[in-house]
DNA sequence: ATAATATATATGCTTGATCATATATATGTT
DNA sequence: AACATATATATGATCAAGCATATATATTAT
């Protein structure tokens, strides 16, 4: 099903998803651990929103293993494509979005998606 | 106030609030009753979704006589006006954004804001 | 000029729905 | 068994709709 407009601004609406779609937006595939970790908050309430966001069509997941991978949908149409790159661009230097990134950074023990993409 | 991230996109997530800001991004700026007739919804429903708007720092107010004018605030972020710009871009041309437009047009005896701006 | 009335807009109040969170539990993988 | 992830349920909070009503401005009559 494909996103429409006021689907994709509830989904954005909330804290704890446009945290992780930003973090996806600027690492382009992370894990449910990965994201629990940078955002510092519980796997399942993690887990419930990225459902959401899959379900939403913003979302498209790949299992690797125990780890489930999450990214943007790259069918994604032009406009919500352009509308997730300017709130990135005019947040990613704010707060939290930059502290989620440090944060991931800093994780110890990440799972390589690159050796098994 | 400045608008903050979560904010714009929960403003931008109710139907009613976001063609009254589409309508108002086509516009220009338009007083409560042209918006009444242009999305055929009750004033009091539509009077409630701009009082949101003004709060939230999306909209500014004039006014003129017995008409109360709404325009989105021109002193917005780079980042939220882009946002408008493509979502407008992005959606203009579909149901129910040029619905609301051509109903504006077709508005009999509207208030005319230029005669004394 | 005052009073009465009409029009435009805003705002309490209540109710029903939606939504996010927390906790607990289940499923699937190594 | 241990880990990663998902889901079910309950609960509290937020939110939008509808209705009635209040305020402000304009118009008309006396």
């Amino acid at each position: 099903m494909p996103v429409d407009t006021e689907a994709l601004f509830r989904m954005l609406s909330d804290g704890t998803r446009l945290r992780a779609l930003m973090l996806l937006a600027a690492e382009g595939e992370l894990c449910v651990c990965e994201l629990t970790h940078a955002l510092d908050l519980s796997q399942p309430k993690i887990s419930r929103h990225l459902a959401q966001l899959r379900e939403g069509g913003l979302l498209q997941t790949r299992r690797n293993g125990q780890w489930m991978y999450y990214r943007i949908d790259p069918g994604l149409p032009d406009w919500a494509n352009n509308i997730l790159h300017h709130t990135l661009l005019g947040n990613a230097a704010a707060e939290p979005f930059c502290n989620d990134r440090a944060a991931l950074k800093a994780m110890p023990n990440r799972p390589d998606a690159a050796c098994c993409a």
